[in-house]
RNA sequence: GGAGAGGUGGCUGAGUGGUCGAAAGCAACGGACUUGAAAUCCGUCGUAGCCGCAAGGUUACCGUGGGUUCGAAUCCCACCCUCUCCGCCA
């Protein structure tokens, strides 16, 4: 959510903003519907003003003033409620089209409204080549790694059962993250998967709907979180949080559920698109002034996991037109898979960190005292750790052997007690 | 799932229709005293919207949403949450 004050006062810039990222807002319509809404409120409050000023009357009133008194509030009572139902329209839609806003853009994000306009900041290691690379599912079926024909008998397709190696790993990566950003100064925590409509809204998701993304509940406000950012987020809600506390920095554990709505196909293949995945998510509260240092420091521990497990990627520095609406900056990194582009091998997203600077602590009210004793929107940002799914393409797939083996990465040996798979 | 109690400012907690945006205490902040500190004393001390250069004014907020009333923290309804007891259960 944007400030409504500076959409007043920065008109041409949002208009130019939503332009970049891709987002049809009326940006007139909505000025002219928050003007109208403050006349509106001014004409409600003189009314509220006036009705309380027959009410205090009242207290020392004679029994002779009172009828007249009374008559007088009944007539306000009646003459306010004519004036709030027709603001009450005025104002949901002024809410609406305030949470459709998309977030400012980094001055430094390439402008771009196609996927392709992201920049390739580095690549970071290099692809291994071999005669014959076999893509996850081919290693996977080698070896009874995953299960995807029973996962499809149990839940449906585009669910999966890891199995042996892989359900081990699965494990082993948690905890190998767990232990690396807890050194680092996170707060390990698990999280619920599932959380209400109001928290999801608040960190920018769209719950129910024919757009959504997201399974819901039924008969509930509860939906499956696609994320931990969405409970971790939630987190703090309504919190006034302790500046000397900040940045407040978490590591979450979370069981993400995604309807993925319409997107079959080469896109999805194997475990790259699917239902239901672990992922270890960063996620950090702080101030302004910490936000830009904290997204790098995402970006580095992004980089070093995946680098300490023999993968290769790249850093790609997100379009405005592919942010989505909470980012304000979003760094991707990239592995390289070999199951994609018909088995030549691609880049695969497997981390998003993203700097949603106040967009999300607005809606979900996150606020934090400053030095001058001033409330202030705390600055929140979150980015992929692992996401269990596709960081085991990139690790099956990037340690394969020339034998046909996989080799297990150094600093994950102590965590899932084998070093190789075959 | 059943029965009961309860949700008030950073915290504790008073408040059952108008004198309540809300007592009191604690914490915090400013000051006095002190070589310094503690103690003591004096003062300040919620958030947000709108109007205003400002001083200030005004509206809203006592779990959330509705309702009754000239007037609601207070009465009514629904929901959410917490606690106690019972049942069930990993």
């Amino acid at each position: 959510m944007l400030d409504p004050k500076y959409i007043r006062e920065h008109a041409e810039e949002v208009k130019e903003n939503c332009h970049w990222r891709n987002v049809k807002v009326d940006v007139d319509a909505w000025l002219k519907a928050d003007a109208e809404r403050l006349e509106l409120m001014r004409v409600v409050e003189e009314l509220r003003a006036n009705r309380n000023a027959v009410a205090e009357k009242m207290k020392s009133a004679t029994p002779e003033e009172r009828p007249n008194l009374i008559e007088e509030g009944k007539r306000l009572k009646d003459e306010l409620a004519v004036k709030e139902s027709s603001l009450e329209p005025l104002d949901s839609a002024w809410k609406a089209g305030l949470m459709a806003f998309p977030n400012l853009t980094h001055p430094d994000s390439p402008k771009d409204l196609k996927e392709e306009g992201s920049k390739e900041v580095r690549v970071v290691g290099e692809v291994v080549q071999l005669e014959k690379p076999l893509d996850h599912v081919a290693l996977a079926e080698k070896y009874d790694l995953i299960d995807f024909n029973r996962g499809a008998k149990v839940a449906g397709a585009k669910f999966y059962f890891l199995k042996h190696e892989a359900a081990i790993l699965e494990q082993a990566l948690t905890r190998y993250a767990f232990d690396y950003l807890t050194k680092e100064g996170f707060i390990p925590i698990s999280t619920p998967d599932v959380a209400r409509d109001e928290v999801l809204l608040g960190t920018g998701y769209q719950p129910r709907g024919p757009e959504t993304q997201i399974y819901s509940l039924e008969g509930t406000d509860l939906s499956l979180v696609g994320t931990a950012e969405i409970p971790l987020g939630g987190y703090h809600k309504d919190e006034v949080l302790d500046a000397s506390t900040l940045p407040l920095k978490y590591v979450g554990l979370s069981h993400c559920f995604r309807t993925e709505a319409g997107s079959y196909g080469k896109e999805s293949y194997g475990l790259y698109r699917v239902h239901q995945f672990t992922k270890i998510e960063m996620f950090v509260f702080c101030t302004p002034e910490q936000s830009e240092a904290l997204h790098a420091e995402l970006i580095r521990h992004e980089e070093n996991l995946f680098k300490s497990l023999n993968i290769p990627f790249r850093v790609l520095d997100i379009c405005s037109g592919d942010l989505g609406g909470p980012a304000y900056r979003k760094y991707d990194l990239e592995a390289w898979m070999w199951g994609r582009n018909d088995g030549k091998g691609d880049w695969g997203e497997v981390t998003s960190a993203s700097n949603c600077t106040d967009f999300q602590a607005r809606r979900l009210n996150v606020r934090f005292k400053n030095e001058e004793g001033n409330m202030e929107f705390a600055h929140t940002l979150n980015g992929t750790a692992f996401a269990i799914s596709r960081a085991l393409i990139a690790l099956l797939e990037n340690n394969q052997q020339s034998d046909g083996t996989i080799e297990i990465p150094t600093p994950l040996i102590p965590y899932c007690g084998f070093s190789k798979i075959g």
